[in-house]
DNA sequence: AAGAGAGGACTGACCAGTCAGTTCTATTCT
DNA sequence: AGAATAGAACTGACTGGTCAGTCCTCTCTT
């Protein structure tokens, strides 16, 4: 073995052990912040309950507020890979969208403790420039865009700028998911899920209604 | 004028200084802990943006928290008020749901401080059983359901459960204010609530798809 | 003069971040 | 193989700064 590449083994090692601390700490971290709040988590209580020493923690995060960042950005990750394992395969376009909604409300309804982290990092970071979770919206939403645009030319959606489908139901998605972690006991996502299509899809009108307004 | 009736002028004079004083230190801790976030709001700085002693503001409120919450409980009573304002003397009930959103829309667009202090409250007081907004919340969703339910009577709304009504319709628009203040730069509040209203009245679908589904 | 109201210096608790010293790990030497 | 060594990783007591809440003094009102 060369001199390079027994050192470079020697860095792989190292570098491979530091994500696994790195992780441990996130996670655990994650669970006081939610729990506690950003500016009532004592670091040294996460080295506690890391049975590690506070010093260690600042050897991977170089502040409080660093690992609180990485927290929230972890979170929004574990988001992103949920609900796209949950629409993997299915091809029709109306139950994709079925399945991303489903997968969106269930993710937080699992860990309520996101949602937390999430409210934790807008009120302790206003400065920052655009919150962790409309960084993510941001991609996904086009790709949703493309999908109703070519419903519309499919004549399967009726035709409207599809901005106008994205903002209201992803405002409805937001807002559902904060609801429930505010009201905590709620309907099932299951039924949850079904009420926003049922509303997004048909509308609230009766047609008799319908007929007069257009 | 009697004894009694001259200590309660007495009493009434310096009662309604106390409420202007409160009224004058609620409005200023408003503005600051919506600028720096409840932990970095140091009362020092309350006292002097008002130019009263620091001891002073203990003699209206016994802590930072109650301070807060007062606070944020006069915002959600803003908001009730501007809302009840927009709705006064229109008669036509979709005409009402429409006043009803945009001034919901308008009162939080037009006071975004307002919004960061509901984040802040549910960021900081979590023990709290129920943010101040959703107590609100539930006393105004009962007037809508009464509406939509005679509605649905008049046949003017398709039969569905009310609350499907309300809990979609609630959570967009809720969804739609924190948006609204975490993106910044947002379409007009007129733009927004004509989306919403489309949306939730004739839903997305094509004709064509609607009479498939059902 | 008496009593209420206002002021602001002060105190004690708290905690992020540091750093000097210790332990662990893996490589080289014999 | 086992000892020796280098340096990376870890530790936790300590520091400096912050700030909610207090309390004694001064002022204004009646």
């Amino acid at each position: 073995m060369t001199q390079t590449a027994r050192g470079a083994q020697r860095r792989s090692v190292s570098a491979q052990r530091r994500v696994q601390r790195e992780e441990q700490i996130l996670e655990a971290a994650m669970q006081l912040f939610a729990e506690h709040g950003y500016s009532d988590t004592d670091t040294q209580l996460l080295a506690e309950k890391l049975q590690i020493g506070k010093g260690t923690i600042y050897r991977y995060f170089p502040s409080k507020r660093a690992l609180f960042l990485a927290a929230a950005d972890r979170v929004m990750r574990l988001m992103r890979q949920s609900i796209d394992a949950s629409i993997q395969g299915i091809t029709d376009p109306f139950e994709r969208l079925g399945a991303a909604i489903r997968a969106f409300l269930g993710f937080f309804a699992e860990h309520p403790e996101y949602v937390e982290l999430l409210i934790q990092e807008r009120a302790q970071f206003k400065d920052r420039k655009k919150p962790t979770y409309f960084v993510h919206r941001e991609t996904n939403i086009k790709r949703w865009q493309e999908l109703y645009r070519s419903l519309i030319e499919a004549g399967r959606i009726r035709n409207m700028p599809v901005e106008r489908i994205t903002d209201v139901l992803g405002s409805a998605l937001y807002g559902t998911m904060f609801t429930n972690y505010f009201l905590g006991e709620r309907p099932s996502v299951e039924k949850q899920a079904n009420d926003i299509l049922d509303v997004v899809f048909y509308g609230i009108l009766s047609d008799a209604e319908r007929k007069k307004g257009s």
